[in-house]
RNA sequence: CGGGGAGUAGCGCAGCCUGGUAGCGCAUCUGCUUUGGGAGCAGAGGGUCGCAGGUUCGAAUCCUGUCUCCCCGACCA
C-alpha cells in the first residue's frame, strides 16, 4: 500500500476522550474512530489488524474441528423467551421493534439461536459431537463503555458452541477448545494465561478465562512461570488424542494461575519463589461447560444409541476479537507508538525514502516496493515527498515490525537501512540482502 | 444507575467570572527557502461557539431546558 493513496489519518495529539494507552494509540495511528459511546468505525488499518486476528482464530478453530457458520446480529425476542432469558437479561440487551411492532434484539450472544438451529436439524446421536462457531458483531449495552475497543458496546466476538451426548464427551470438547485457545493466543505473539474462572455457570472445574498480560490490565494476576515456557504448537498433541487432551487439561489445571478474585495464598506459597509471576491482565477469552442449561430449556433432544431420548451437553467458547486489538497494543507498545507482533501487524514492512526529492532514492524504493510486493510481503510504502523524519515518526507510531529506510547517503555505498521496530536495532544491508531477509 | 467534569476550526486548548461582531498551537492549502530522524519564512482557507428557548439594543459569555461525550464507583467478551 502506498501512503499517497491510502487512508491513514494519524494524529500528533490524542483526542481528550482517550484515557488509556491503547485507545490513544488506536486513535492516533488511525485504526479506529469513535462514532458513539462504545461504538467504533474501523478504518482501513484497524480493519486489517482485526481481520488478521480473526483469521488466526479461524484457522485454529478449523484445526480443532470446529465448523464455521454465520448467525445474524438481529434476533427475535421469541427465541429468548424459550430459554427464559428475555426477561432475565436486563438492560444490557438492546431491544428494538420492527415496523410490525415485533420485538427484536441485537444479539449479545448466541446460545439460544445456535441451540434452536441445532435442535431443528439434529435428531440422532450419530450427529454428535459437533462444535459450531462464528465470528460476529455483538452488542451489549454496557452502563459505562470505556477503554476504547476493549470495553465497547459493539464488539466482534468469536463464539463457539459444542454439543455432546454426555458429560465425558463435553469434557473432550472443552479440552479441545482449551488447546485451540492456547495455540490461538500464542500465535498472536502475546502471553495469555488460562485461569480457572471464579465459578462456572454450573460450577465444577470446566470454566477458564484467558488473560493477556499487560501492565495496564484491569485485574491482578498470579501465575507459575511454566505458562511462559509452554509451547502449545511445538508439542505433537493431536485433537483426536483424547488421553493427551486430558493430560493437557490436567497440566493446565495443576499449574498455578489465578486472578485477584480467585487467588489462593496457600497454593501460591507452594509455587517455588523463583517461578512466581505476578502482573496485570486483560480477559480476552472465556470457555465454559454449561451442561443442559439451554438444550433442556429449549427442547433439544436426540435419539441415543439405545433408542432413548438424550438431552445434549453443551459448552460455549468466546474470544473477544475486537478487544484483542486493544489488548495486544496494551501488551506491546513503547513511548513512540504501537509495536505489532508480526502475526497481526497490518503490514510487515514500512518502506520510507529519507529524501522524497531524490530521484535515485525514489527509484530504488519503487523497485524495492515492487519486488517485495511481488514476493507476497505486505509493505506500507510512504512515497510522499515529506521530510524523512516526519515519515519515520509516523512509521514508529504505526508500529510495523520492520522499517526499510532508503536514502542517497546509503545508496552511495549501495546500502539501505533495516530497522527492527521492537528492538530498535538498525542494520545496513544491500538492497538484495534486505529483500532476501524480508522474504525469508 | 449514583457522584463529578466537558462540549468553541480536523486535533489540543484559551476566551465565559466582569455581555460589545472569535483567538492560539498543531494540522490543511499556496509560494519561496530547506532536506538523513516529527523544518523555516510569508500568505491563505476553515468555526450558525452542541441544540432549543429566554433575558438584553446586543449572548460563546447570563438564565432555563435538552442532547452528547468523558471520568470515579457498582457490572462485564
Amino acid at each position: 500500500m502506498r501512503v499517497s493513496r491510502s487512508f491513514l489519518p494519524v494524529l500528533k495529539e490524542s483526542p481528550s476522550d482517550a484515557q488509556i494507552v491503547s485507545h490513544k494509540l488506536m486513535l492516533r495511528a488511525g485504526l479506529v474512530r469513535q462514532t458513539a459511546a462504545g461504538i467504533y468505525a474501523w478504518l482501513p488499518m484497524g480493519w486489517r489488524v482485526l481481520r488478521k486476528i480473526e483469521q488466526i482464530v479461524r484457522e485454529e478453530q478449523d484445526r480443532a474441528g470446529a465448523l464455521e457458520m454465520l448467525m445474524p446480529t438481529i434476533q427475535s425476542a421469541e427465541l429468548w423467551r424459550q430459554s427464559g432469558r428475555y426477561d432475565a437479561y436486563g438492560p444490557e440487551m438492546l431491544r428494538i421493534k420492527d415496523r410490525h411492532e415485533r420485538e427484536m434484539l441485537y444479539g449479545p450472544t448466541n446460545e439460544e439461536m445456535i441451540t434452536a438451529i441445532f435442535r431443528d436439524e439434529v435428531k440422532s446421536y450419530r450427529d454428535l459431537p459437533r462444535t459450531l462457531y462464528h465470528s460476529q458483531w455483538k452488542f451489549r449495552d454496557e452502563v459505562r463503555p470505556r477503554f476504547g475497543v476493549m470495553r465497547g458496546r459493539e464488539f466482534l466476538m468469536k463464539d463457539a458452541y459444542s454439543f455432546d451426548l454426555d458429560e465425558a464427551g463435553a469434557r473432550q470438547s472443552y479440552y479441545t477448545q482449551l488447546l485451540a485457545y492456547l495455540r490461538t493466543f500464542q500465535r498472536m505473539g502475546i502471553q495469555a494465561v488460562p485461569m480457572k474462572a471464579a465459578s462456572g455457570p454450573i460450577g465444577g472445574d470446566l470454566s477458564h478465562e484467558f488473560i493477556v498480560l499487560a501492565p495496564t490490565g484491569e485485574s491482578e494476576v498470579f501465575y507459575d512461570a511454566a505458562f511462559e515456557e509452554f509451547d502449545w504448537h511445538q508439542d505433537e498433541l493431536r485433537y483426536d488424542d483424547a488421553a493427551g487432551l486430558q493430560a493437557l487439561f490436567e497440566k493446565v489445571s495443576s499449574t498455578y494461575a489465578a486472578t485477584d478474585e480467585t487467588h489462593d495464598e496457600a497454593r501460591w506459597a507452594e509455587v517455588p519463589a523463583d517461578r512466581r509471576r505476578t502482573g496485570r491482565g486483560i480477559e480476552v477469552g472465556h470457555i465454559f461447560y454449561f451442561g443442559t442449561k439451554y438444550s433442556a430449556a429449549m427442547g433439544l433432544k436426540v435419539s441415543g444409541p439405545d433408542g432413548s431420548m438424550v438431552t445434549p451437553e453443551m459448552g460455549s467458547y468466546g474470544v473477544g476479537v475486537s478487544r484483542l486489538v486493544g489488548a495486544i497494543i496494551e501488551a506491546s507498545h513503547d513511548d513512540n507508538g504501537i509495536i505489532w507482533p508480526e502475526a497481526v501487524a497490518p503490514w510487515k514492512v514500512g518502506l520510507v525514502t529519507m529524501r522524497g526529492d531524490d530521484a535515485a532514492s525514489v527509484a530504488a524504493a519503487d523497485d524495492i516496493y515492487a519486488k517485495l510486493t511481488a514476493a507476497g510481503v505486505e509493505v506500507l510504502y510512504d512515497d510522499r515527498d515529506e521530510r524523512g523524519g516526519v515519515k519515520l515518526g509516523s512509521m514508529d507510531l504505526i508500529g510495523l515490525p520492520w522499517q526499510l529506510i532508503v536514502g542517497p547517503r546509503g545508496l552511495a555505498s549501495g546500502v539501505i537501512e533495516l530497522k527492527n521496530r521492537r528492538t530498535g536495532e538498525k542494520e545496513e544491508l544491500s538492497i538484495e540482502s534486505a529483500i532476501k531477509r524480508l522474504t525469508a
